[in-house]
Order: C-alpha cells, then structure tokens, then sequence
DNA sequence: ACAAGGATCCTCT
DNA sequence: GAGGATCCTTGTT
C-alpha cells in the first residue's frame, strides 16, 4: 500500500475513465485493506441509469460535488453502496465500487458481516458496504484524505473485463447495453461474470 | 400525506 | 432461475 492516498486528479475525468482508475486501487480503513477488483461508471448528463438522470435531490447532491468524495445511499432499503465521485464539479457522475479483495482486516470484515466469509473476497455492492460498515454518515467524506476511509494507489489488472451494467432495466435500452462495467479478469469472483467479455485494454468509451 | 419503485442479497427449487 | 425481504427516496395528490 502507497502512504499517499490517491491523487485527486485522478479522478476528476469522465467517470468511465476514473472507472478504469480505480480497478486495482486499494480501499484502506484502519486495518482493513481491500483491493478494487470491479465497477460500474454512471454519467451525467446521457445517462438515463444515473441517480442525477431527474436532476438535483438531496440523495444525490454528493454527486455534484468534488471528484473523489464518496456517494453513499441506500438500495432496496437494506444495502448501503459506496461510489467514488468522478469528473468536474458542474457534472454528477460517480462510479459504483461492485466488488472487491480483502488483502488484510479479514477478521473486520467477518465481524461486520456477522458470518463466515468466502474466500476474501467481496463480489457485490451490498457485501462492499456491509464489509466497510457503511451507513448515511459516510456520505460526502473525502477519499482522497488521508484517515477514515481513503483510496490509494494499487495493482492495476494485467487483462480486463467489460460488460454491461447490473440492475438497471429502467434505463434506456441504449444505457442498459453501455459496457460500463469493468472487471479485473483475473479476479476470481467477479459478479454476474458471464455478462462480460475480455477487452484489450482499459476501456475509456 | 401517500404510493411506487429501487445501481441487491439470500434462500429456496 | 425465481421470488421475497425491507424501507428510504422520490414524485404526486
């Protein structure tokens, strides 16, 4: 693990681009390290998947904040998700963290999920903010900062994963079959696997 | 004030 | 592969 967290810029770009970024970084929590292994981008504007799509609410104003702050709300009313804020103040665009490894804090994470972990990896939003113990107060907190919660530099992936995105019939077809998702092939849990296709490079759309 | 829907997960079959 | 859990956010009355 890098002692800087991760740069800012790195994130203030379009969000498929920090999408690509952000696969291989760590995510580090006291004791607790994880390692990205797959995301989703959501954009604005063009994007009918994206929370911003009916404009400003108070659930998604983080998303029009500064690039590397974490959106955090709740899906289904019993799952907490975290997303990184990406691209320029004036956008709303975040990319949505879908699973990750443990590489250290396996106790932690077995502890907040209340049972016995698979092995050391977390595939699913869900199972992510369950391992992180989010909650509403995670909302809007830096990520760029070091303490709490923060992202730094990791191990990119050799081959990746792309594919369309998960849980959003409700977009337009268009947006239901964007290859926004992104995966390190070489993860062997990755989620909803089969919906993906190994592409040559980072994927920048 | 009310109704509808949701960026999911788990437990069955 | 299918369905229920579970409750907050949002848009409408």
């Amino acid at each position: 693990m890098a002692a800087e967290p991760l740069g800012r810029e790195a994130l203030a770009v379009d969000a498929l681009v920090a999408a690509g970024r952000l696969v291989g970084a760590h995510l580090v929590q006291g004791e607790l390290v994880m390692r990205i292994v797959e995301v989703e981008a959501y954009r604005w504007p063009d994007d009918t998947a994206c929370h911003a799509r009916a404009g400003r609410t108070a659930r998604n104003a983080t998303m029009w904040g500064p690039a590397g702050h974490a959106y955090v709300y709740l899906c289904y009313g019993l799952h907490w998700m975290l997303n990184v804020v990406t691209d320029g103040p004036d956008a709303a665009s975040a990319v949505l963290i879908r699973g990750v490894e443990v590489l250290a804090g396996h106790d932690v994470v077995a502890a907040r999920r209340g049972r016995r972990l698979a092995p050391g990896v977390l595939a699913g939003p869900g199972k992510v903010g369950a391992a992180l113990g989010l909650d509403a107060r995670w909302d809007g907190h830096d990520l760029c900062a070091p303490g709490g919660l923060a992202l730094h530099p990791g191990r990119p992936p050799l081959r990746w994963l792309a594919g369309p995105r998960v849980g959003i019939d409700y977009a337009t077809p268009e947006h239901v079959a964007a290859p926004w998702r992104l995966a390190d092939a070489d993860s062997d849990q990755v989620s909803h696997r089969r919906a993906l296709v190994a592409v040559p490079g980072v994927p920048t759309g």
